[in-house]
DNA sequence: ATACAGTCGATTTTT
DNA sequence: TCGACTGTAT
């Protein structure tokens, strides 16, 4: 592809770098300047480009790898993007920072910790730490009076945080009239203290606090402004208002002899200002899923003005998906208004048609995902090309119930963590009530795990004396016997602190040396085996007790992994690496799996064939988006974001019905689907096909009036456009099946449309949804809703 | 202090 | 449906 012509911008013909890549990314890799905007639509091959780039600036000698900053969405990507740099540019790639923004930002606040009253052993809070600190908040300022619950104060906390809003501003600004308000307040102030009095950071601080840390002290962020000479973003699309910030903090010219004007601005002396680093953003708004969580998709739509002089690569040549695929995504997204134009295109011609399937349950919607998996198994397609995409972790369920029934192997990604069980997480409090005593809440949570016989009295008593005496509650457990407890009380405390003392030798030794590698598996065995943890597991008569001691020892088995991948790594490092590294990396073992996932943990990944399933209204778009503003765009960029990952086969399915909270509800069909044009999309069974013969009304059909066959329904007679769909409304209206007098009891036999005959084993629920526990003959178990179901009575 | 039962309630996405 | 939480009995 290199022509002579093509405007090579350095003095290089055939570069390895450049090879393969066509014109907009080869000026992305080449481009140099204090700003670039890489607007890299899906499949567009942006990681090549950023990896590329950065090898350019290496191999060019323009950035040595400790002056390059790397940023990422998941730790996942940032794994991916070191091997890829790794293979183009060979062992130098160790000492770039690679990394998401958390863990960056706790590199940072770990070295820099002390300059603002925490420690570098300070504890990072997830959101269920936070959940339960809110609770106790929520509790002591009455605040539920008031209407405010632990979760609604937390998420308002989290966004005004990713606003880089502290409590006292906010409380500045405040409405005090209003006494919910003032609670609220008095409540995010009292998080706040508490946070520093833990010497702990929640998910928002990591970010904020960086920033926080860099204006209150620009010498220090000087240090990190020199360093980095080149920042990178992925996923720039989602980065909320405080990334935003510490981007523009980083890009600052280091100050030098810069002087303080006050309100945290530096009125740079020009003379003492070097270049500010140079910054280049990748991302595409048309994938902006984050909004949610405080994501703000101005931060990529304004960057040109944010960053003037910035340059804008486009990147619109799709290298992944074939045209069909394509042109449904193209076809969905068209309808944000409010966007920019982009169309993907790709030279790899049109492939498959999408296929569409409309189950009459979510049961009935797995099969059809299962079978198909089968037959494209039988051609040859492996398991670990495919994926399953849904919109809640709760569609999960059915979709696995099927997989196992029908021997499919298969992972779920994300959903519950490792490190979500409470075990897990007992056992990090454990060590985390060592390394970072000042954490009350790790204390706290250890304090009666296993059953001590200490209950919330005994909880109280230790709290109160250790504010009486100005002691941490964790050293309040060293004078057990001052606190006037109960003789057994006090015995199991002293022996609880003595655990402790042995644990923190172990991995804090007293003697200032370092801890060897192996302290971490040590230190967590004693503390599991000689607090008596384990043997309450093992002695339990629950069932359950086993699993949670097997996971113990997979804990143990982590911190040993660990020791010999980090050799240098403390116990420090290991809690930081448990708190921020979701699982998701668990990913080398995807071999000969299927892999089901949300749609938005889909994001950034491509599979072979995509199955998206539940392309229903109120579950995409999801009921609760309707309400926010932008919450049906954002669910259509979702969907998109869906179509996109797929590189040759996408299947659309759906279901007419579907049991959500032990309810069965009729559910549509998303308006998404309409948004495709019919020809693109081969229905196996359309909703058009379920009406008919399910006798179901859907309303979407007749809400927007579809001025033509939606569905892509074959047509039983030649389509004569308005006329047809009278009749194919009026066929669909005019047969509403209705059993709703349907008599049922056990033993009775039915004969259904699709599964035969079979024998009623019981009747649940009420009124219209009354269900049918049905065997059939041949089809197995099914649950049928009998109002709707096309059965009838033998 | 703990175990258990029963009610209640709330159900999106996740670094 | 399922899990968390509350109240009661031991």
């Amino acid at each position: 592809m290199a022509h002579p012509h093509d405007a090579p911008l350095v003095p290089t013909d055939r570069d390895p770098l450049l090879d393969g890549l066509n014109e907009p990314q080869r000026e992305a890799v080449l481009h140099r300047g204090p700003a670039l905007l890489i607007v890299a639509g899906a499949g567009s091959g942006k990681t090549r480009v950023l990896t590329h780039r950065i090898a350019s600036l290496l191999r060019s000698r323009e950035a040595w790898p400790s002056q390059i900053l790397a940023i990422t969405f998941t730790n996942k990507a940032a794994g991916e993007m070191r091997e890829r740099v790794e293979e183009l540019v060979g062992e130098q790639a160790k000492g770039m920072w690679i990394s998401t923004f958390h863990s960056a930002c706790v590199r940072i606040l770990r070295r820099e910790a002390e300059q603002f009253g925490f420690t570098k052993a300070f504890t990072i809070y997830d959101s269920g730490d936070v959940r339960a600190l809110m609770k106790r908040l929520v509790k002591e300022h009455e605040a539920d009076a008031y209407g405010l619950t632990p979760a609604s104060t937390q998420a308002r906390i989290s966004m005004l945080k990713n606003e880089l809003q502290d409590a006292d501003a906010y409380a500045r600004q405040a409405n005090m009239t209003d006494p919910a308000e003032r609670v609220f307040v008095e409540i995010f102030q009292d998080y706040t203290r508490r946070l520093r009095q833990a010497n702990a950071f929640d998910f928002d601080d990591l970010l904020a606090q960086t920033v926080y840390l860099f204006r209150a002290f620009p010498q220090v962020a000087d240090v990190y402004r020199r360093r980095f000479r080149h920042i990178l973003v992925d996923e720039y699309q989602d980065t909320n208002h405080a990334q935003y910030q510490l981007i523009r903090e980083l890009t600052k010219p280091a100050s030098g002899e810069g002087v303080d004007v006050g309100d945290g601005m530096i009125a740079l002396i020009p003379d003492a200002a070097e270049a500010g680093a140079s910054l280049t953003v990748v991302g595409d708004s048309d994938q902006s899923i984050y909004a949610f969580r405080g994501a703000d998709i101005r931060n990529i739509t304004e960057f040109e003005r944010d960053f003037p002089g910035a340059r804008v690569v486009l990147l619109e040549q799709n290298y992944r998906s074939s045209q069909n695929i394509l042109d449904a995504a193209n076809a969905v997204i068209s309808n944000n208004f409010d966007r920019k134009d982009k169309k993907l295109w790709t030279d790899q011609g049109a492939g498959h048609t999408v296929i569409g399937f409309t189950g009459y349950s979510q049961h009935d919607e797995a099969q059809f995902v299962a079978d198909e998996i089968e037959s494209l198994r039988s051609s040859s397609v492996g398991y670990d090309d495919i994926a399953v995409f849904y919109r809640t972790n709760s569609q999960s369920r059915a979709l696995e119930e099927i997989f196992i029934r029908s021997a499919i192997p298969y992972r779920i990604m994300g959903g519950t963590k490792f490190y979500d069980r409470a075990e897990i997480k007992d056992a990090l409090a454990y060590l985390v009530a060592v390394v970072n005593p000042a954490d009350e809440m790790a204390v706290r949570r250890i304090l009666n795990k296993p059953k001590r016989g200490i209950g919330a009295v005994t909880e109280t008593n230790i709290a109160r004396f250790a504010a009486d005496n100005d002691l941490t509650f964790r050293d309040a457990l060293a004078h057990a016997g001052e606190i006037g407890l109960g003789p057994k009380q006090q015995k199991v405390l002293d022996h609880l602190d003595a655990v402790l003392r042995e644990a923190q030798e172990i991995l804090l030794p007293a003697s200032g040396d370092d801890a060897p590698p192996s302290a971490v598996a040590e230190g967590m065995q004693v503390l599991l085996n000689r607090s008596g943890y384990l043997d309450a597991l093992r002695q339990s008569q629950d069932p359950q007790d086993e699993a949670r001691v097997e996971n113990l020892d997979e804990l143990v088995a982590v911190t040993r992994e660990f020791a010999r991948n980090n050799p240098d790594g403390t116990v420090i490092d290991f809690l930081t690496e448990v708190a921020l590294v979701a699982d998701s990396d668990n990913l080398d073992d995807a071999s000969g799996t299927v892999s089901l996932m949300t749609l938005h943990t889909a994001k950034g990944l491509e599979f072979d064939t995509v199955f998206l399933t539940g392309v229903e209204e109120d579950l995409i778009p999801h009921r609760i988006s309707a309400g926010e503003p932008g919450g049906p765009q954002e669910e259509r960029r979702l969907f998109y974001v869906g179509i996109t990952r797929a590189r040759q086969r996408l299947f659309l399915s759906l279901a007419m019905t579907r049991a959500q909270f032990g309810e069965v509800s009729v559910a549509m069909p998303s308006r998404f689907l309409q948004e495709i044009p019919a020809g693109l999309v081969d229905w196996r069974q359309s909703p058009g096909d379920v009406n008919s013969r399910g006798g179901m009304r859907s309303r979407a059909l007749n809400a927007t009036a579809p001025r033509e066959n939606r569905w892509g329904v074959k047509p039983l007679e030649p389509s004569r456009s308005k006329a047809s769909l009278a009749e194919f409304t009026n066929r669909v209206t005019g047969k509403v099946r209705d059993n709703g007098d349907l008599e049922l009891d056990p033993g009775d036999r039915i004969r259904h449309d699709d599964f035969g005959e079979g024998v009623v084993d019981a009747i649940t629920g009420q009124g219209a949804k009354r269900i049918a526990h049905v065997r059939f003959d041949s089809a197995g178990a099914k649950k049928l809703l009998i109002k709707v179901a096309p059965i009838e009575k033998l």
